[in-house]
DNA sequence: CGTATGCTTGACAGTCATCAAAGCCCGTGG
DNA sequence: CCACGGGCTTTGATGACTGTCAAGCATACG
């Protein structure tokens, strides 16, 4: 198949919430988020938004798009990025034509539905810093399932700036500091420099109930 | 095809968290939920639970059972419920028989996916009483869709209690009341009896910026 | 060196959770 | 028929959590 590789740099959209038609993409290097900006409710004043997840290289951009014709989201890069072009035609005669496509297909979209019930439930029911704890460990075992975590010290590449852990989490960048600090003073994680260390798994996970996600096994569909 | 039906009390599980190799079903008459109970976090005392969606009738319980073989929630009728057994062996067959169907199947964990986004923005950037305009606001639409409003007065069947909004909002019992107690006193809404009355759908609209879900055109996939 | 950006911290205010009490509705039993 | 009890809702008082505003630093960059 012709593949078309695009470089993206940092903080440009990829997709625009309720772009139609458009193109859909794996990304190939780079980390990116889907996000939602919300038109202001009566009263709000700053245009906040919302960051519904993390793509991270391995995970498809726009599969949305290429199977409904439109994205209700839109996707911005948050370092620079390398996403690999696919024909969204050509990819709907092969998910008619081949059963397993549609199977993998169908597996991809459950298990982020799944991850989708998971942050709900997690930004609905725990306070600031349990939702920190959770994303991060979420985060990480991401990461490690992609094999980019440094092995030895749980060390995790972290391009994540305050502000977006407040839109991911719901809370205000200056409360994600607060929380951030609390962690780092229970001897739990470590920020610094783009990275990130989590220095106790059991405890992090023990604070905020989180549970590793077992779901379908990983495999790549594209 | 052979269908089996159930009539199932109120209150009850109809699908258990973790269950696996469950069948799944249509659902033909009341309402029922989807939610998570989570396990408790440090310092967390009382036991919340996150309801993740509604169910209206026509909706499909289980599917990502169906397809997964494993549920990652539970589902519990809201009130006394009839659903229509489906076998998930026939189904796969079909799914990959027939890729109208898959396409169908996909269409409608994507509509889902996308309401699932729509939640987590609303209840992590909005704060009480917009959460609760929104998803009531959610809620009358999905049930004109399904031709279950009085078209005069634009007023539903409510069987939800208090604790049941809080569960869903992320919000407590007395909140709830405090917020609903505001949309009454400014004659947005009104509850009585099992029933729910909107006055005022565009000041509602207005207040949380909902925006009516155009999506992808409503059919039943079974 | 001046400016811009992001991180951290403190003070204060608003939102919301918790606890508690009182009213309402309804089914039960006397 | 009416008293009683339990569940649900409403309301108030209080305090915890979190947002907002503002200032101080560090770093990067022109």
């Amino acid at each position: 198949m012709l593949v078309a590789q695009r470089t993206v740099p940092a903080g440009t959209d990829i997709i625009h919430d309720g772009e139609e038609g458009g193109p859909f993409y794996t990304l190939w290097a780079g980390w990116a988020y889907r996000y939602k900006s919300l038109r202001a409710g009566a009263g709000d004043r700053g245009r906040r938004q919302q960051i519904l997840d993390l793509l991270l290289p391995g995970d498809l951009i726009g599969l949305e798009s290429a199977l409904t014709g439109q994205a209700c989201h839109a996707v911005r890069a948050l370092t620079e990025v390398v996403v690999c072009l696919h024909n969204p035609k050509a990819f709907l005669r092969l998910f008619d034509a081949c059963p397993r496509l549609a199977h993998a297909v169908v597996e991809t979209v459950i298990r982020d539905d799944r991850r989708a019930d998971m942050r709900l439930a997690v930004v609905g029911q725990r306070n600031a810093t349990q939702r920190l704890a959770h994303f991060l460990l979420d985060l990480s075992d991401r990461l490690s399932q992609r094999d980019l975590v440094e092995a030895e010290g749980q060390s995790l590449p972290f391009p994540l700036q305050r502000r977006h852990l407040a839109d991911a989490l719901g809370m205000s960048g200056t409360h994600v500091a607060r929380a951030l600090a609390e962690l780092r003073a229970a001897a739990l994680v470590e920020v610094a420099e783009g990275h990130l260390v989590l220095r106790d798994r059991a405890a992090l996970a023990a604070l905020c109930g989180y549970r590793a996600f077992d779901g379908m096994g990983r495999r790549a569909i594209l």
